[in-house]
DNA sequence: GCCTAGATTTAGGCATGACTAAAACGCAAA
DNA sequence: TTTGCGTTTTAGTCATGCCTAAATCTAGGC
């Protein structure tokens, strides 16, 4: 303990990325990277949790540091530099996530609300001993990919669960870290990552799937949180 | 990766602390910790690194929070509830420290910033998991104590080096965290906690040391950085 | 007991990043 | 082609937490 405190000074990844735009690039990137469709204004201020006149402000703010091109009135979309400073808190969140999941004894439904604020916290060196430790991980707990160091990240070949046709055999591949309700589901039911199920039908918006432990009912919700892998076709 | 964030929501410690109201609490309770003295306004805002006038300003903000009495112009004093405010951070900092240095690879000298941003952005269940994982260690690696998970804290019977007599047989217990000049010095040195040292002689203000590996001059700011338990008297 | 030096507080601003209310835009249907 | 409605941006605030400059208090020297 002791008086000076010597603040500030952290890393070196995107200059003079506070704390907000890099959880608005993480956002503008994840919301294409899981739908595949353009970001609009309101999109991000609904995935933030801001109201749109927040979001046009940032926007400004952050197209004038380079990292997001935007006309007016027109859809959002990352520069190089702004996919980059993305890619770079993806990677931090995905190996704080694998971190927490393997060495500290929480479940993959825990994980993500302390790696939100931890992924601001650490240090880019930190970052790279972490990735030592566990030993340059692929995927992180819920099948998504990891970025490399150098900021390249594959994309394997899956599609949503709510997009999947009636009759298919897939594969769990992945499962949206944020939405807790589809991954306490699949824990109950035994399914993780790499499970085999079936696409009986759909209900409504509903989708209905049959596992080695049982037929299940999935929500719309559910289903847009599980990306899987066809199996055979 | 997602839309939904789910910011904010964070810990059962002292409700609507902010960042920096923990940090004041901290450094109030770190300066008459190490020392013993009154603490000013000045103090604070030169261990803060800011000017006067934020003290006084955040002082009225934390006193209205009830973490500390202040009665204009007199030294700072921290109420029980910013006592314990301040001692969760204490924990928190150090506990974050032994397990950077004994897991994560980093030495002595390079843990304090990391510590020091880190320990706003965990939970408290990430503390106590932490500290279990650890095996619930009474001291960091500075020899600091740790308080306990209710907020207690032992006082080992030290003194600072540079208030001790010349001849006194004495043994490093302590190393102030946020002088790296002092820890690099002492790992130079092969001092560490636990060290058998005699204090020799002061000259001016730097004090003489007879070390095992010989004998070395320490400056004002290091033997002011160090406390020692007495051997024998 | 006064007076000045130094510490402390008040006054007034600035930057960030959020908000609500209101204006401007753009697309689609009539 | 024009109207109308939903989206987006502008305008104007607010809270935090920092700053400098100026006023004020306290204490020590005479």
């Amino acid at each position: 303990m002791s008086p000076r405190t010597s603040h500030q000074g952290r890393s070196t990844r995107t200059s003079s990325a506070t704390t907000s735009v890099e959880d608005y690039a993480k956002a503008i990137y994840g919301l294409s990277e899981w739908d595949g469709t353009a970001v609009t204004a309101s999109d991000l201020a609904k995935a933030l949790g801001v109201s749109n006149p927040s979001v046009s402000t940032m926007v400004r703010k952050m197209s004038e540091l380079g990292l997001v091109d935007h006309r007016p009135y027109a859809p959002l979309r990352l520069t190089a530099e702004g996919r980059r400073l993305a890619l770079a808190m993806v990677r931090r969140h995905r190996l704080i996530e694998t971190w927490l999941v393997r060495e500290m004894g929480y479940g993959w439904d825990e994980v993500h609300d302390e790696a939100e604020r931890l992924e601001h916290a650490v240090t880019d060196r930190f970052v790279e001993r972490l990735d030592e430790r566990l030993g340059h991980p692929g995927v992180d707990p819920h099948g998504d990919p990891i970025p490399t160091p150098d900021l390249v990240m594959e994309h394997p070949q899956t599609v949503l669960l709510c997009r999947t046709e009636s009759g298919a055999r897939v594969r769990l591949e992945q499962v949206d870290d944020s939405v807790p309700e589809a991954l306490r589901l699949l824990e109950d039911r035994r399914l993780t990552i790499g499970a085999a199920v079936e696409v009986m039908r759909t209900e409504g918006r509903d989708v209905l799937v049959a596992a080695p432990d049982g037929d299940l009912r999935l929500s719309h919700e559910v289903a847009h949180a599980v990306r899987v892998s066809v199996a055979d076709r």
